[in-house]
DNA sequence: CGTACGTTTGATCTTTCTCAATAATGGTGG
DNA sequence: CCACCATTATTGAGAAAGATCAAACGTACG
């Protein structure tokens, strides 16, 4: 669970005594494939799952089958938060890549919130920042552009895995499939493709197989009308310093 | 706070003592006009809103000026639950129609929610309705057309103003010009007014004024292929019931 | 009664989607 | 190590949904 601890830390401190209750929550490990479920829609999760390593997504099926795809899991997420206080799943979340799952059940975890402040604050500001991630999603599907969005999808994506240690310098692993970035941005593939290779093209991005690396930082951020408040990261921009 | 205390009850029963403890809270009435700002972005409230009456919208901005709305509150709601644990408003929220918030100091329900188990579930699941909810708009701005998301979005206000009992039959009274409707679907006032005006040919609603009736609800459903589950409204499916 | 705001309508233009085909790429069994 | 398959990425041409621009029409209200 450290991972989970240093997530939640870099939100919050937490008291020695907060911190070793997480630590000692009980958990059981499950290795997962890219595609496979670890929620799905409907269904009333016993365990709520931390994402020790690789990445997961939330999505949601629409009556034709369209997918849109509502967030990334990065590692250290607590995939699961959404449902712990909900009976019903509104949404599933699949597995990205291959990864590690720490499940932890359910009413430990739901204690730990409840009788424990700091857990509890904690544990709610980590479901606000998500909700506010949430609320920049639906501006950037309903009032950007396609280049917009996708810049804005990498940007944010680079942000995050910045702040967890998980990026390269000026670069990093894009775990997704151009189709997953057309379900995530609420276009087509075929779009996203031709996105893309403007961005290249204007010397913002280079990429070679999944791996994307900044061109223009600054640049890109511009493009993607982005700006990293609604990610609630305190602490200074070092992101922005190392560039 | 009785509104207040309802809308959690909609969702949670609490103890009598529980109750207490949020009708005792601290609070101060203030008249609203419409278009005032209940928060702004990037300011630290000090206060939690609850709205007494009248209904408000959260509310942002683009780079290029285009504005986007991703929530509508309604009487019940209480409006900073999304601030009430982190400093910086990442969005605003603004008055659509007259209305009376009661401002409860940010403190007092902060200690109420990390120190009542009862209290804190409570708003807790509040907290992640609201993700759901917004979810849930990710996909209708996402992938669903014109024509699927003003009908979804109009089932939506039906179904939660319908919990509160403020619906009445058959129809309610829609707070928000076409523009503002626009807003919150990602589309243009002109186009929102040509797809209202579609489904009232095909007669699945009637307008006067603001005021929308449900000519066939069944269809309207079918037609912004909606699905209440994302509501997580306890209970039975009254207005399903009443057509 | 005039002004401001909201609605309605028409004509034209863009962005993005669709359909379709071709090229990479990665992994697999032999 | 190589041939083969299944994904994924790339490219082109035509179609469509929705945006934009512009104007007229209502209606509330000071």
């Amino acid at each position: 669970m450290s991972g989970f601890v240093r997530d939640i830390q870099a939100q919050v401190p937490l008291s020695v005594d907060d911190r070793e209750a997480v630590l000692n929550l009980p958990f059981r490990l499950r290795r997962m494939d890219p595609g496979s479920y670890l929620v799905r829609e409907g269904s009333l999760p016993a365990q709520c799952g931390v994402l020790v390593e690789g990445f997961a997504f939330r999505q949601k099926t629409t009556g034709e089958g369209a997918r849109q795809i509502m967030a990334v899991c990065v590692p250290g997420d607590a995939v699961d938060l959404q449902n712990i206080f909900l009976d019903i799943s509104d949404h599933a979340v699949q597995m990205l890549t291959q990864g590690v799952i720490a499940d932890v059940p359910r009413a430990a975890l739901q204690e730990l919130v409840l009788t424990r402040p700091g857990v509890g604050r904690a544990i709610i500001q980590l479901t606000l920042v998500e909700a506010s991630i949430l609320r920049e999603w639906v501006v950037n599907v309903g009032r950007r552009d396609a280049r917009e969005r996708i810049a804005h999808l990498l940007c944010e994506f680079a942000v995050r895995l910045e702040v967890r240690g998980l990026a390269a310098d000026h670069g990093f692993e894009l775990p997704m499939t151009q189709e997953q970035l057309a379900d995530a941005t609420g276009l087509t593939s075929v779009h996203v493709n031709r996105v893309l290779k403007g961005l290249e093209a204007d010397g913002l991005i280079t990429r070679q197989r999944r791996h994307v690396s900044f061109g223009d930082w600054r640049a890109l951020q511009d493009a993607g009308d982005f700006t990293r408040t609604y990610l609630h990261v305190p602490g200074v921009d070092e992101l922005d310093h190392a560039f």
